[in-house]
DNA sequence: CTGAAAGCGCTTACAG
DNA sequence: CTGAAAGCGCTTACAG
């Protein structure tokens, strides 16, 4: 069975070419082709499998039904749950998606970038390395329509859907101080990302409702390559040195886990000794031992957010102006912060 | 700023389309087009951020460089991870990956394959609800590169990558039997999937060598969709039935944390009274209370397998014949067997 | 209602 | 070394 293409259609059924492609795109009765014509050509197309050529679709009307998501790593929970809300909601309105990982490397987002525009992608939705200036001012002069997520560059006037991340880990903080804790260190990533920078800030405006001096020696910034290594020390010396900490924040669910992990090792016992509370968690996070007190992030609300945006802004029906918008976290209090 | 195109190039440097096009892929040098023309073209190209559109070039060349991905859900730890695997693989060899996933509704799956053949993917990566024989057969008369992964069709001669999950339940159960355990249950899927099928019957053999008796009770087949619903009444029936069970063997990642879940409701002491062991984990099963022993499956080595059995399919290095591959599942003790 | 034709933006023999 | 030209497989005014 050789492949068949519009022009066998039209040849074999002794009808043209765009009577074929127009029936074919359900612009039969629109354009006034007899009932039976397109009947003939329907069946056609179904009996000998006809499998329209995308490329060449989209080539001819310039668009191509393709939105690029790119990401910092599709293996992570957070965003391959979030992946899952985009691909379905895109799905639903006739949009495959193109899915591509920076692993936090801005070069490599950049080239990502460039090529899901040589893909002719209709849109891109991107959680940046925030260090693509270049590449996000040029997508805005072209008016190329985008949407940021998760990291947006503040300083620039896009559309994009984050979480409020100060306030999320100023809760969680709170929490801990209500709950007694007064020497509460905090493991976070080096600085240089958007919600990183706004978890340190809601960490110490805490205290600093609380009247507690920030300890610089609380804090520990963490090469993320590097984490597993650095937490170890990060830990230990939080844990073991002069003026051990009674409490600890962990900005991301893998410090967090991780964390947990050398706590056990060195048999520190949480909450009793050492309270923990983590931004963002896994799906085990309940029945973990203690199951971690996190906030959470809303995963299905960002997906919908972004891809409303992004429809909205491709199919031309908002271009008034650019769209941020912050959503809300939640608090799961679990028994690692001591309830 | 416009955009540019090819012809913009050859006309504003005087040399013709074929020219610039032939410099821009590299193919100067081998059609000895001068030094200084190549210079000029590529500087050219740079300065005015030139895009080359790729669905003409695919259109064009009859290859557009890209694999799709067919998995049943790309927020699954065990997909994503499988699929960071690929996407990084597919990258280094110049391919990007459309990725869709089926929620394994068949008729879905079929129309994903329909829609990635209609985007010109050069080849298909498939992770399968196993009904759609048709769409199958339909990809082999036409010779279409592809590869099936954790779900393959045994009865069909494909190319595909699995692991051993009849050993690998087989394994875990006959651990449990060493340990002593004699009343052993299994929580599982409905039938319908091969692996689901091959792990039912590494319990069941595990049980025959110790000369055990299989006992109906102790097998719950459970429907995916209302796992959250059914495990619940799994796990009374097994555990406060008039014949409790003191071990449970779960298929899935997700029903072994959802039943240790709803074991810990009960106040089922893990694994004095109830050991539990899973097919296949979460990344936190090892600080879970208790530390859920688990059969890891070989993510890295699935992804690369797939993906160069696939890369050898599509560039017609070997054509002869189709490859199975079996991979090997690793047994991870932790403490919630009772070691 | 229908058909011939131009065009989407590339690549690639082919002739010089 | 280079250019004109055909072709990839569609869509879509436009003329009848």
């Amino acid at each position: 069975m050789k492949k068949v293409y519009l022009k066998d259609i039209a040849k074999d059924l002794n009808v043209s070419k765009t009577a074929v492609s127009l029936v074919l795109n359900g612009k039969g009765n629109e354009n006034k082709i007899s009932q039976e014509t397109q009947q003939k050509i329907i069946e056609y197309a179904k009996k000998h499998n006809y499998i329209p050529n995308q490329l060449a679709r989209g080539l001819s009307r310039g668009k191509s039904e393709t939105i690029g998501l790119i990401i910092p790593n599709i293996s992570d929970t957070f965003y391959s749950k979030v992946a899952g809300v985009i691909e379905r909601k895109a799905k639903e309105n006739g949009y495959t998606v193109l899915f591509s990982s920076s692993y936090e490397n801005p070069e490599k987002e950049g080239e990502l970038i460039q090529s899901m525009l040589n893909r002719q992608v209709d849109g891109l939705i991107i959680a940046s390395t925030q260090q693509n200036q270049k590449e996000i001012d040029f997508l805005k002069k072209e008016k190329f329509p985008f949407v940021l997520f998760d990291r947006h560059y503040p300083s620039k006037n896009t559309d994009y859907v984050v979480v409020d991340n100060y306030d999320g880990t100023r809760k969680i903080t709170e929490h801990l101080l209500n709950l007694g804790r007064k020497k509460i260190g905090l493991i976070t990533l080096k600085p240089g990302l958007e919600p990183i920078a706004q978890r340190l800030l809601g960490y110490k405006d805490a205290l600093a409702t609380f009247n507690i001096d920030l300890d610089k020696d609380y804090i520990f910034e963490i090469e993320r390559e590097e984490y597993i290594h650095e937490i170890e020390k990060a830990i230990q010396s939080l844990v073991l040195g002069k003026n051990p900490i009674d409490a600890i924040v962990f900005s991301t669910h893998y410090l967090a886990s991780q964390g947990l992990r050398l706590l056990k090792k060195l048999n520190i016992s949480v909450p009793e000794k050492v309270a923990i509370v983590s931004f963002d968690e896994l799906s085990a996070f309940d029945i973990v031992d203690p199951p971690i007190t996190s906030v959470i992030q809303p995963i299905n609300k960002i997906g919908c957010s972004v891809i409303d945006i992004l429809l909205n802004k491709i199919e031309g029906i908002s271009e008034q102006g650019t769209k941020g918008i912050v959503l809300e976290t939640k608090l799961e209090i679990r028994q690692s912060c001591g309830q």
